[in-house]
DNA sequence: CGGCGTTTTGAGAGAGCTCAACATCGGTGG
DNA sequence: CCACCGATGTTGAGCTCTCTCAAAACGCCG
């Protein structure tokens, strides 16, 4: 998923370096799109402004994630970009992008690749979402990430950022979490969490 | 997004018709992929099972709905494909669309067009569950699909349907949209909302 | 008219959120 | 080497809000 699995090194070369400081305005609705862009750190929030001039989040883009892939097709942004922390990303040209798909369907096909895979991930954390119990939402996540051996779950990050991606507070995470260990169900190690029976 | 949108009608006509019965399965994780197919009716849930035995949801695709994009690109399906309820299907096969994509650019890139449109509506939806209150979680969605005018919401279908696409119950969302009609905030006719007066 | 699904309102309980305090860990500088 | 500091991790208690279960009115269609 990561941008260097499907972009040719040509056209990563032509991108475009720009730091952000917080609250700096990326880009507008409206403004005319200049290309793709991948965050390499910071938070860029999207949002969009209702008629009341309230400020209305689609997205938060964080290190690694690409934005704006939808502009890539569309003559104009359809939502402002606002870095919400200093940033940095990188911009790479629309028609370097498109003229590169055209040439090379193989690039083409990464590209869609690696958006179809986005899709089924978005669908399945959506998914994650209508269970509304803590240790079964939990138990979702541990069952869909499993690695190899279907019982070992490598955390990405902090347990802070597992909450937020499960949509859960911090604390309600550390309670279930040490409750499921106190229950013989998980085995926690130190960015690990093992899956050990069945339940139920 | 509907698929008749950016599927050409040469592929189109390629497509291959078939009927589900209620508990029948499309495929399963594993087997050859043949195809990216389009729901035409019904329910086909998307899942895999884990360790345990238990099955682990990820998505649920109604109509108009596509399934296994990501697919189209890997030799095997990576879950289990199974009917819900009595659905009808669309097979469009694997060599006639990327045959396709690679003659045609304008092709591919329609279907891009496609994935990141969704990739961006998903991104929303998700944003959306991070809001805890259901009146608020109710307001978002509203300011995100505001009509041109910025105040009129068409209603896809039922209520009901509208509660499950939120995440709430229905009766929480009969409510909370009573309330806010009775506070003023907002105007129901007939498959519409509109929206009165900036609230906070 | 009768049946089915949607819409609506009621009451109660439970689960997670909020606020709060504290422990722990890793890095930083004196 | 130790004190300090910030962020992460952890636990406690109370409360609000939504979910759950229940029942009834409404609208649509045969």
């Amino acid at each position: 998923m990561a941008i260097a699995d499907w972009l040719p090194t040509s056209v990563r070369a032509a991108g475009i370096k720009r730091a952000l400081a917080a609250g700096q305005v990326l880009f507008r609705a409206g403004n005319r799109t200049e290309g793709l862009y991948q965050v390499l750190s910071g938070k860029i929030h999207l949002a969009r402004v209702d008629r009341s001039g309230r400020e209305v989040l689609l997205h938060i883009a964080g290190p690694d994630e690409t934005l704006a892939e939808a502009s890539l097709f569309s003559p104009t942004y359809h939502c402002d970009a606002i870095a919400r922390s200093d940033a940095v990303v990188r911009l790479y040209p629309q028609a370097a992008l498109l003229a590169e798909f055209a040439r090379h369907p193989k690039a083409a096909q990464a590209f869609m690749a690696m958006l179809a895979r986005q899709v089924m991930d978005l669908r399945t954390r959506l998914e994650q979402r209508n269970i509304h119990s803590a240790r079964d939402r939990i138990r979702h996540y541990l069952a869909v990430n499993a690695g190899a051996d279907g019982r070992t779950v490598a955390l990405p990050g902090t347990l802070k950022d597992l909450a937020l991606e499960l949509g859960l507070t911090h604390e309600a995470l550390y309670r279930t979490l040490a409750d499921m260990a106190a229950d013989g169900e998980i085995e926690r190690g130190r960015g690990t969490i093992r899956l050990l029976a069945r339940s139920i």
